[in-house]
RNA sequence: GCACCCGUAGCUCAGUGGAUAGAGCACUGGUUUCCGGAGCCAGGUGUCGCAGGUUCGAUUCCUGCCGGGUGCGCCA
């Protein structure tokens, strides 16, 4: 059809001679034009066939290695130190894992960076508040230099019930935010006392973070923050004022970045404000002058809510007009929707504060647990095996739920949704994956392992399988260009949907014809194969049994 | 005011110029002496926000309008 319009002839006639030249291919069984001009192709069993084996067999599943070994720095879950994980950051750390994992499947060499926010005013609200509460403290000593203790002086709990009180006292109360900003200009300076306090407020907060995103299956190769770019800031500056980048603006230093055929206004990007601060484009900035310094990346992907679209198009212009980053260098920012109440307001419990993430993943295994006590499943299982279990189902239910949404797109938060089992879920994609492992099990204990085959005998339920299966490249190849983990997620539904309506149709292990029992089980092992791997690269993984 | 995102079935959402616009939930019926019923099969639902335009063809691209959300120099 889009031939016809270059051509400028008649699709009729131009898929006419497309068939014509088609018409003997030993690829197609059949074909034929249908409509206006569609020309439908049949392939040839044998050709599926064929195809199916070398799918299978291919240990890449035949997904083309575009990275080739390239760098692609993953920017996503950005928590701040000193608050808790709520479920606004569960987006932005399970999308950022799955498009990362996808690169990686496509060849890139990726790294996952945290990039914590952990060098920011709130970190000098939390400080300033212990020093209003505990002045006897050594760190709040300002004549000590060194020899602060080594244990902690606080929890995670007192953190979390901490910073949203000095929060508010900070935002109710100019004189308070003065302290606070005081505070933070010292920390930054890296004042003795200040700085040991704050090293034990990280430490504190990011060993609770990992639990956090290890429960999710979330893991980082960098936990670098706002307060590792500190040092690359004023060479930077330096560098850009002599280059003439970055220029004086009413008190402040900053790089314009609006161009001559802009529709909208561009801010220019303050690097210092007028009392000499930074502030987070800087530090966005001064990450790519390290990252570029330490990796040369091909690309770096920021995996952040998507109100920040603005600030990431400023800091980009920044990076190229200042030639911080070549253009052989991708800077992309793949935003995602807010989470949304019924309301199309941004998500808050009834109770008006936000839904900790540790709740939500403990409601789900909650629910598991139900499920399996009702279900009289895994009475023999260990206690281990169980707690497992519904591990398992619960994050698969809450990962696939937010997963399968197109990551634009803002979503509305429904904790029945996030926790549910039936339907185009994650359980129900365990299930599939968890009854194809018990069927290949029987089959080993009947001594009819599967064999390496050299053809499949493909009838109705099978050719529609494969067909499905044979998608796998293409789908993955979708995902990475668009860096949009939900056209996985939908896969792996379709091939689960596929998979059960071959298996409801299907006998495999009391089928009595060698040939086709072998490929229903070849098909299986095969289904196993895609459907696992679907699920890890949206970073779900699948228990034995369930 | 300007810019960006969104508007598709009762609800939650897919649908990157193609054929009769699809899923899940909810609702109804069927289905288990047989490999795991968290399953399978069947049933019907649409002014694709509205109005124009481009195109052989528009849910998709363009323009305007309506409705919702978000952002717009010294917070992150």
């Amino acid at each position: 059809m889009p031939a016809a319009k270059i051509a400028k002839k008649n699709p009729r006639a131009i898929a006419e001679a497309i068939v014509a030249e088609l018409q003997d291919d030993p690829l197609f069984a059949e074909v034929s034009i249908a409509g206006p001009g569609f020309i439908n192709l049949k392939v040839t069993s044998q050709m599926l066939s064929a195809h199916l084996i070398e799918l299978a067999e291919s240990e890449n599943k035949l997904v083309a290695n575009t990275g080739q070994g390239q760098m692609a720095i993953v920017d996503y879950g950005g928590p701040n130190t000193a608050k808790p994980m709520h479920v606004g950051h569960l987006r932005a750390s399970i999308i950022g894992e799955s498009i990362k994992r996808t690169l990686k499947l496509i060849g890139y060499d990726t790294k996952g960076d945290i990039h914590l926010g952990d060098w920011g005013t709130h970190m000098g609200m939390v400080i300033s508040e212990f020093e209003i509460r505990h002045p006897e403290w050594p760190y709040f000593d300002k004549s000590k230099k060194d020899g602060f203790p080594e244990e902690p002086p606080i929890t995670i709990q007192d953190l979390e019930t901490l910073y949203p009180q000095a929060s508010q006292a900070s935002k109710s109360d100019e004189d308070r935010m003065a302290i606070s900003r005081a505070a933070t200009a010292e920390l930054q300076k890296k004042q003795p006392g200040y700085y040991a306090l704050w090293q034990h407020c990280f430490n504190v907060s990011v060993a609770a973070m990992k639990n956090n995103f290890a429960a999710l299956d979330v893991y980082f190769e960098l936990w670098l923050g706002e307060s590792n770019a500190q040092d690359y800031i004023p060479d930077m500056v330096t560098r850009l004022q002599e280059k003439g980048d970055a220029i004086e603006d009413q008190g402040a230093i900053v790089i314009h970045v609006q161009r001559e055929d802009d529709k909208k206004e561009y801010p220019p990007l303050i690097l210092y404000k007028r009392d000499g601060s930074v502030m987070y484009g800087t530090t966005d900035l001064a990450t790519i002058v390290q990252r570029m310094d330490d990796f040369s990346p091909a690309k770096i992907i920021y995996v952040v809510d998507q109100r920040q679209h603005l600030h990431f198009e400023q800091v980009f212009r920044a990076a190229r007009i200042s030639g911080i980053a070549p253009e052989t260098t991708e800077l992309t920012h793949a935003g995602f929707g807010t989470m949304n109440g019924e309301d199309g307001k941004p998500f808050k419990t009834r109770a008006g504060g936000v839904m900790k993430l540790e709740d939500l993943i403990k409601m789900g295994i909650e629910k598991a647990t139900q499920r399996l006590d009702e279900a009289n499943i895994g009475q023999d299982y260990s206690a281990e095996e169980r707690a497992d279990i519904a591990h398992k189902v619960a994050i698969a239910a809450i990962k696939f739920a937010d997963l399968q949404n197109s990551r634009t797109a803002d979503y509305v938060f429904d904790l029945d949704r996030l926790t549910s089992f039936e339907g185009k879920t994650g359980p129900y994609l365990l299930y599939q994956t968890v009854r194809i492992k018990s069927l290949l099990k029987k089959a080993a204990a009947q001594n009819v392992e599967s064999k390496k085959l050299s053809a499949l005998h493909l009838a109705e339920f099978e050719t529609q399988l494969g067909l499905t299966l044979a998608e796998f490249p293409n789908v993955v190849e979708l995902a990475a260009k668009n860096y949009t983990p939900h056209v996985l997620a939908d896969y792996t539904y379709r091939v689960s949907q596929a998979f059960s309506s071959f298996y409801g149709n299907c006998h495999i292990l009391n089928e009595d014809d060698e040939d086709i029992k072998q490929t229903r089980l070849y098909l299986c092992a095969m289904t196993l194969d895609v459907l696992e791997r679907g699920l890890d690269l949206l970073g779900i993984p699948t228990p034995e049994r369930m």
